[in-house]
DNA sequence: CAGTGAGCGAGCTTCCGCTTGACTT
């Protein structure tokens, strides 16, 4: 019989809980959601007050089977799902789905795992609050409705399997947006002036310092410098200031998921499987929050941390408010579970994580960096402005003594940071004074992290989807994340030295890239599209602005349904109206006519992606089509270039008595001889590729074959153990299965093989997601 | 995995948020 039984979401906090909750009480997860909208079916009653269809969700059968059972043999039934909209819901569903009654169930939250909170919530028990559960179906039936309408009318009017979202079409828009701005950004040059002095009478002090105004021409530079031969300088002005600088508020899911790509290079679904493992193993507080509040258990540790590490005077105890105005609070912010627990056991990466979590968590409770600004103007006799000096002095270090310890660049030593003694009135030699040409920069594309940044300001996407959202709009090729290459730029330079002036010019790279987000074709047009007949859902304060009805429903200001039929009207009719009175959009941009027929050349994106055409669709001969390689784009594409994808298939000659033929189909170039195909690298061009080359691709090819064969029989050649990229595998006859791990791969004979075949433990599992294409 | 692209039509694709494993050839 049990007494208790409390069901919460995430299984390592059920076993935490448990600890605190003695054996009167048992402590189960429900794993987040166990009901939902089928996934095949719009599953929303469209005609009846949008009632949604809910359905256990298939991989939560067997739990639910299983929660049912005990909570009928229990007493009592606490429901402590998170206290926030979906939490509500969450709680709503198990009292629905495991037929709870209201005499014995109740619903508690808390919002840090700490004894006390538990405690304190099993005292202050309440109901559920039916108000916040139809703020989250409102949520729930809003983003099916938008997302199920708007996908299947891209396959109509684009392309296949796309698909669009209230969360991931912004995000497109954002990364689409940016590049427009930079496609479109003039870079002006303008002339930067630096020098250097030597303070008179103190030998070996000089300063460093920039002139006030920048010039806009060469000719202007390089006037300015000449007059400086005869100039006379010397200090106008010396003010000190001083500054401070407080430490940041400790991590939510999206600071971390920054300052790990800043610091660590990490990506952000990388980031989150590390702190996953730090939560499991207990180390960490739950990673997918949105909180910068720390419990107060974890507020007195960490004071009497500092003070252990670093003495008193370094204690400053902060209590941090979100500014984020969409956050629900449900969780603490990230931290370490025992902050004297400066180091932990691990893999590289992991040790890294937790290391930046406890400094920034440490950080946090230190006090503020006093600072000594300086800030030193220098005259010239030949000059109308100043020569400007900057300083920064640490006077004390306070917070900033944990982030020095790390290899952390931003707060590295500033080539400013320290000025000689200096006083107003002294004279100074100059060194050398130079005038460099430098270029105003484009807006910076997005990274991963930074693109989380922008949404959470927006107040689009929860903690839970930031990871997930990024990954969907790189699967469905709307955005790619890569490095380019820049290239190079020449730049001018005025060198003042002895007297003399002298010009220059250098070469640097400008324009490289590292792991950018990109706009692909089929995002930008798909952004096209959506912008020119969605642009309401599309709009960068949608979101925020039913998140404002969804808080009305929470209030019991409003009605769900009511919300949603207002919304779902105007929408619905767009859909219709866009599915029967637009054509096909296709982004076509006709390049030209070609040479030999005299025919309109096109680029357009198809059913299989990015292709130039070479004649009219409505005429009566059928138009030729060939498609785009991957490195290139429907934008940008010349005549010429287009042109040349119609030579394949190329036919290079003849090995082994059969025919040789470069092509370029779906998955890139590749060679064809026998009827088998061999792909073609990166760094070969197959519009040069000669027959030789393609005779060594196919050596290659074939050699690569016989590594991985581990084992072959004569008596039946169907049977085979070959090398795979997860280890070694059996096949037999087309059929893949998995060798037991108790057998070895290589010493394994034929009767060993036909009887792995008949286990169907040993058949490759179905993937839980659909396969690609 | 590799011959496509109009149109015919079958059958498929798709959302956001809450949570972990299972497991890929």
């Amino acid at each position: 019989m049990i007494k208790n039984l409390v069901i919460v979401e995430s299984p390592a906090k059920a076993k935490t809980i448990e600890k605190f909750l003695g054996n009167e009480f048992i402590v189960r997860s429900s794993f987040g959601h166990i009901v939902d909208l089928n996934s095949k079916k719009l599953s929303v009653d469209v005609e009846q007050d949008f009632a949604p269809q809910y359905e256990v969700s298939p991989d939560k059968k067997k739990l639910v089977t299983e929660l049912k059972k005990m909570a009928k043999e229990a007493e009592l039934v606490w429901l402590a799902s998170d206290e926030d909209r979906e939490g509500e819901a969450i709680s709503w569903h198990l009292f629905n789905t495991l037929g709870l009654k209201a005499e014995s169930s109740k619903r508690i939250v808390f919002h840090e795992i700490t004894k006390t909170a538990i405690l304190n919530a099993i005292e202050h028990p309440r109901s559920i609050d039916k108000n916040l559960v139809d703020a989250q179906q409102a949520r729930r039936v809003l983003d099916r409705l938008v997302g199920y309408e708007l996908s299947p009318l891209l396959w109509k009017k684009v392309k296949p399997s796309l698909s669009a979202g209230r969360v991931q079409s912004v995000a497109v828009r954002l990364i689409v947006e940016r590049e427009e701005e930079i496609k479109n950004f003039e870079s002006v040059s303008y002339f930067r002036t630096l020098a250097e002095f030597q303070i008179q009478g103190k030998k070996g002090q000089t300063i460093i310092a920039e002139y006030s105004e920048r010039f806009k021409s060469a000719e202007e530079a390089e006037t300015f410098l000449k007059k400086q031969v005869s100039g006379l300088f010397s200090v106008h002005s010396v003010e000190k200031k001083p500054g401070k600088k407080s430490p940041a508020p400790p991590f939510t899911t999206s600071t971390l998921q920054q300052e790990a790509s800043r610091k660590l290079g990490y990506s952000v679904a990388n980031t989150m499987r590390i702190a996953q493992n730090l939560y499991e193993s207990g180390l960490i507080t739950y990673m997918r929050t949105d909180s910068v509040n720390l419990s107060d258990l974890a507020l007195n540790t960490t004071r009497a941390e500092v003070e252990k590490l670093y003495g008193s005077e370094y204690v400053k105890t902060r209590r941090f408010k979100t500014k984020n105005k969409g956050a629900q609070e449900a969780h603490e912010a990230i931290r370490p579970t025992y902050i004297d627990r400066t180091s932990i056991e691990g893999s590289r990466e992991v040790k890294k994580l937790y290391d930046l979590i406890w400094k920034r968590t440490v950080a946090s409770q230190m006090s503020e960096a006093r600072l000594e600004k300086t800030n030193v103007e220098i005259q010239s006799t030949e000059a109308d402005k100043m020569f400007v000096a900057q300083g920064e002095v640490i006077k004390f270090d306070g917070f900033l003594k944990v982030y020095s310890e790390g290899t952390d660049e931003e707060n590295g030593d500033h080539p400013e940071g320290l000025l000689p003694e200096i006083h107003k009135g002294d004279d100074l030699n100059l060194i050398q004074m130079s005038t460099t040409e430098k270029f105003t920069k484009h807006p910076a594309r997005y990274t991963e992290a930074s693109l989380v940044r922008k949404l959470e300001e927006l107040g689009i996407g929860r903690p839970s989807t930031y990871a997930p959202t990024i990954s969907t709009i790189q699967k469905r090729e709307y955005v790619v994340k890569e490095d380019r290459q820049g290239t190079q730029r020449k730049f001018q330079e005025f060198v003042l030295k002895d007297g003399k002036v002298t010009a220059k010019t250098g070469s640097e790279m400008t324009g490289n890239e590292k792991s950018k987000l990109f706009p692909t074709d089929i995002g930008t047009l798909v952004n096209k599209f959506l912008m020119q007949y969605f642009d309401n859902i599309l709009d960068y304060n949608f979101t925020a602005h039913v998140e404002k009805e969804f808080d009305a429903i929470a209030d019991g200001q409003k009605e769900w349904n009511d919300m949603i039929k207002n919304f779902y009207g105007p929408f619905h009719d767009k859909v219709e109206d866009t599915l029967n009175n637009s054509g096909k959009f296709s982004g076509e941009r006709l390049l030209g006519t070609d040479p030999k027929t005299g025919k309109n050349v096109y680029v357009k994106i198809g059913r299989y992606g990015a292709m130039a055409q070479i004649g009219d669709t409505d005429s009566d001969e059928k138009p030729a089509f060939a498609g785009l390689q991957k490195d290139q784009s429907v934008e940008t594409i010349t005549l010429a270039e287009a042109l040349k994808l119609f030579a394949f298939p190329r036919s290079l000659g003849e090995f082994e008595g059969a025919e040789v033929t470069v092509a370029i189909g779906r998955f890139g170039p590749y060679v064809k001889h026998n009827k088998l195909f061999f792909s073609i690298k990166k760094d070969k061009n197959p519009s040069s590729l000669t027959l030789d080359e393609a005779i060594e691709i196919i050596h290659e090819k074939r050699e690569a074959e016989k590594n991985k064969i581990i084992k072959s029989f004569k008596e039946d050649d169907k049977v085979q153990v070959l090398n795979g990229r997860y280890g070694a595998y059996l096949t037999i006859d087309g059929q893949n299965y998995k060798i037991p791990k108790d057998k070895e791969a290589a010493s394994l004979s034929l009767e060993d093989c036909y009887e792995i075949a008949k286990d169907p433990k040993n058949l490759p599992k179905k993937r839980g997601f659909k396969k690609k294409k």
